[in-house]
DNA sequence: ACCTATGATGGGAACGTTCCCATTTCTCGA
DNA sequence: TCGAGAAATGGGAACGTTCCCATCATAGGT
């Protein structure tokens, strides 16, 4: 069972000594002359050596890991970013380490503690509970940290995610637009998660410069229970004085999409007489019958840029400002907000 | 910046010597005594210490750090089966280093040399390319490998997936039972990947037997080129002798399912009249109007058994036979493979 | 009382890097 | 001709663990 060859034999292979090898692999070729470089590389190839992380990472510190904290990794959304996160490291040479907490405080402290053991060189945080304490101790020790989509009131890091006032402001000019009146709002609890209450304050404002009205239901209870308030809010008979006012319902998120469709399709509305239009854009989206129209998110470009706001940080210097990087959705019009169809 | 506290500290602190503080969070706590077991949960608590993963990497090859691997993180199927591998590891207390290949085989060896040179204790391999040479090498140096869902030809190791004739088995049961006759397969290119290759032959195979006629096509194009291959297959005439046999389609995967459903409801087709079944359960197969008939995989089960797999070898004797974890399937009868809808 | 297992504890050498300092050689201007 | 400074290279001490060994009680059998 061979091993796998170190720095010294490859030093040795090669006539040099372990410093220039080590020069040779930590991208200092530069500093090393040319005769020198081509030995060190053809010793290498010879004994198919590659560098031991562990070992960079107790030295320097420089462990080369990124940790990735997800609140539920089978969220599409979730993971669209994560295929952006992923590619960034990729590019950096960075590896990237994954915890799923899937929506558990607890659950949450313990991967911190794991990934920080692991010596990570960056943390990016989709957080379920409000670890605070614990993330501004490692940003105090220097750990640069960003986090993603979730705002977290008392860690000073920067933020990445989607701009929600923007998002829902479209949503409400698209919905107004296309000749809705009355509004029906849909989230699941905005208590935990701070992209939620954004949007659902964002909502609440928005409606009256628009001359719409509208309401909101927090989704935490069964389907039944969701079908029997979208029925009630559909069949409840119009503010006087106005004549019939085409109704719509507004998605927080994929989830909630999910969940207002299969109601809406339960109580055999027609989408589009019933306005439907949700934030996420999701693979079935098209294929319901008049297509749902959504906001899209650059997940892609979110994911990137999580990856460019943790290496932009100055490492030591805490005194750089938190700064906020927030992306614009983009609506993808269909038939569920179409009342002609 | 308050610097992480390390073992010698804990030691000092708590009035020991390293190798008592290593042992105790080495989890070999009978061997000392419950007084100085104490002192040093004191110290350590005292000093909020926490072991430092990299340098036990280092020293014993003792990572913690399982690495996965994945053609395409952006498959629902995958998702699933990593959040059964992330809960199994969490179990174990080992950390997922998470690679996406995008299904590019160059990467995929890029990927795998980035992995193991953090150490990793295990490898789950869901392969794009036919990285098998890498492969084998790994194993024959001890490191323990589990393929996952697609096998490799040249590589002695556990695999862990669907029962793809079995799969097939049950969704012929399932059409011949509710009344189809005539079968088209719709399936990716089956050159890379196992499963692909498994479950078609497999229907191939299965037809005579059920008095059924089929055949197979595989996506290659365009949305456009598959509707009309479907539409080829719908519209042309009945084999002499017999009457109007009913036609179904049934789709290789999760990707295919929802090309497929997009190519019927874009030639109109009614589904139930026109049969659909699908492998691989996803969210929006019961919101399509009469609800699409699919074949769920157990994909926690088989994440969960990805990592019993990889604990169970016995490390370094390679003389353990290569074993396959094969799981069964479950119907999800819906609506598009009613024909009385 | 003595020799020996047995169990608890500690000292120190690895593990494979990086990085601070030499050391050596060479170039160039005074 | 000489010394200074730069450029190329190497030696060795860390980094924070683990683990092999040694040490030292303590207890038990003769």
């Amino acid at each position: 069972m061979p091993r796998r060859a170190t720095i010294i034999e490859v030093a040795r292979e090669a006539g040099a000594s372990k410093t220039s090898v080590s020069r040779y692999f930590a991208g200092e070729r530069d500093k090393l002359s040319p005769a020198l470089c081509e030995r060190i590389a053809a010793a290498a190839l010879r004994l198919d050596y590659r560098p031991n992380q562990m070992a960079r990472g107790l030295k320097g510190g420089h462990s080369r890991l990124i940790g990735m904290l997800v609140a539920d990794i089978r969220n599409p959304f979730s993971v669209a970013v994560m295929h952006g996160v992923e590619r960034a490291c990729r590019e950096q040479g960075l590896a990237l380490l994954v915890c799923n907490t899937d929506n558990d405080p607890e659950l949450e402290r313990t991967h911190l503690a794991l990934m920080t053991s692991y010596q990570v060189e960056g943390l990016i945080i989709n957080a379920s509970g409000s670890p605070d304490a614990e993330l501004q101790a490692l940003t105090d020790r220097g750990l640069p940290l960003v986090l993603l989509d979730r705002e977290l009131g008392a860690v000073e890091a920067d933020l990445v995610g989607l701009d929600n006032a923007r998002a829902i402001d479209l949503a409400l000019d698209h919905l107004a637009e296309q000749g809705y009146g009355e509004l029906l709002y849909l989230s699941e609890p905005p208590e935990r998660a701070s992209p939620r209450r954004e949007r659902l304050t964002r909502f609440q404002a928005g409606l009256t410069a628009r001359r719409l009205t509208g309401e909101a239901y927090t989704m935490s209870g069964s389907d039944e229970e969701l079908a029997r308030n979208i029925e009630a809010f559909l069949t409840r008979s119009a503010p006087k004085g106005s004549g019939e006012v085409p109704r719509a319902l507004l998605c927080a998120n994929g989830a909630v999409t999910l969940a207002a469709t299969r109601a809406l399709l339960r109580l055999g509305a027609r989408l589009g007489k019933t306005g439907l239009m949700g934030i996420d854009e999701l693979d079935w989206c098209a294929l319901i019958d008049p297509g749902i129209t959504t906001l899209a998110q650059p997940t892609e470009a979110i994911g990137q840029q999580a990856i460019a706001s943790l290496l932009a940080k100055p490492g030591n210097q805490a005194d750089a400002k938190a700064r906020q990087h927030r992306f614009e959705p983009r609506v993808i019009a269909r038939g569920s907000t179409r009342l002609s169809g």
